[in-house]
DNA sequence: AAGCTACCTTAGAGTTATTAAGCAAACATA
DNA sequence: TATGTTTGCTTAATAACTCTAAGGTAGCTT
């Protein structure tokens, strides 16, 4: 099955297309992606461009998709770089290295960021669907390996609202078990400090008051420390 | 200076154009916000809408604005109406009315979100701009407040980073010494919290785990009482 | 060698934003 | 009261966009 030569010269122009898609959008903006410009950009007009792509959407969700993936795959690099750090060192070079990305590709990450248009979109383009979940991967993987191989302290189920018990268990079955319902509440309580300071940095809501968020991510960083038992 | 009859009349069609705009985008989506289909709406067509803005542009800032003036009165509202309360349940009620507007009005929200498209547009849009502010001023103020009557607990300046110093500095003077650089962080880290969480809620990047984050915020709020000194 | 398929093109319909030109009514003033 | 200016709107026109449809020219397949 192999590589025709029909099917690289597809392959060639289409990875032409991601990077023109994401040239116009680094350089001039969101609104500058059109299929109409892209197609300039890769030297054919205009509607040539659906055959590769369904629509603007589609096009939009595939570019999206990859910076996903690049962006899990930065944190995966610096994952691996140092295996043989504690744990507790790769996780924060991992979240490192995702800040870096998005400190570095603030158009692509917003892109990353705008939502899933409403939730329920039959399994909203898979490819986009899945590069995301690879990418939360990357971090709950590790917090999972942490969990098995030096347990965090957690608290204690019955404390916990029964709403909360009850989603915190849902989730932690969703992801096959990999951590308990209450591992998965400091995970997500992480999680949720950790990727909420890098988008609110990312996407200018906290320009008002810093210009340099480095130490406030840091410290961050501190406190996730402590919370998963490492310093 | 008054209301002639013509500008009683430019009045009444503007908070007919924030209107109609404002349902197409709750019914319809950001896009469906064009200046077509407004003009439309209030049955005038099209360009008769340059009398009122500049442009598309224009418009989305004023309609935005427009929400950012809701939310700040509804937070205004929740920490006016128990004015003999405490300050700390002021505070956590406060908070409260600004995810249940947020929750109520996700699309609106979404719009309050949205970057300042880059950050030095000459005062951007004024309107905006200051509604902005008000809204960010409602907690910033109490916290304020707080620290007047019953000082937190606050870090050492000499503990911090020089880098972030610096930069609590600045902000502490930008706000007229409201609060101390040290105050300040302590409000910025509340505030990064809070609003970060209900951005994420809100905007749909806490799906994967959570479908009901009120227990979530609420044990937000907990935290936040703690550091602030008060439960 | 003949046919099929994939890729690309141009044309066209229906949007949009925005500018320009023009009309009519309300207001201000002499 | 008559005149002129301002204001609010309309239509026309330009240039962009998305997307569909129809047609041509390669190249792959048999």
């Amino acid at each position: 099955m192999g590589t025709t030569r029909r099917d690289r010269l597809r392959q060639a122009t289409l990875a032409e297309i991601h990077a023109a898609a994401r040239r116009l959008l680094v350089e001039q903006g969101s609104g500058a992606v059109t299929i109409n410009a892209v197609g300039r950009e890769v030297g054919m007009s205009g509607p040539a461009l659906y055959h590769y792509f369904s629509g603007h959407d589609e096009l939009v969700g595939a570019v999206t998709a990859g910076f996903f993936r690049e962006l899990a795959e930065v944190m995966e690099a610096a994952r691996d770089r140092n295996s043989d750090e504690p744990l507790g060192t790769r996780i924060l070079e991992t979240c490192r290295a995702m800040r870096a990305w998005a400190i570095a590709h603030p158009a692509e990450f917003g892109w990353i960021f705008a939502s899933p248009p409403s939730a329920p979109n039959k399994l909203r383009e898979s490819a986009r669907y899945q590069a995301a979940h690879r990418f939360e991967q990357v971090f709950s993987g590790l917090v999972a390996e942490l969990w098995r191989t030096k347990p965090f302290p957690v608290p204690d189920l019955a404390d916990l609202p029964p709403s909360l018990r009850d989603q915190l268990r849902d989730y932690s079955a969703a992801i096959g078990g990999a951590l308990p319902p209450e591992a998965a509440h400091v995970f997500l309580s992480c999680w949720i400090r950790l990727y909420g300071l890098l988008c609110m940095e990312v996407l200018h809501q906290l320009d008002f008051a810093f210009t340099d968020l480095t130490p406030v991510y840091e410290e961050c960083l501190r406190e996730l420390g402590e919370k998963l038992g490492f310093r």
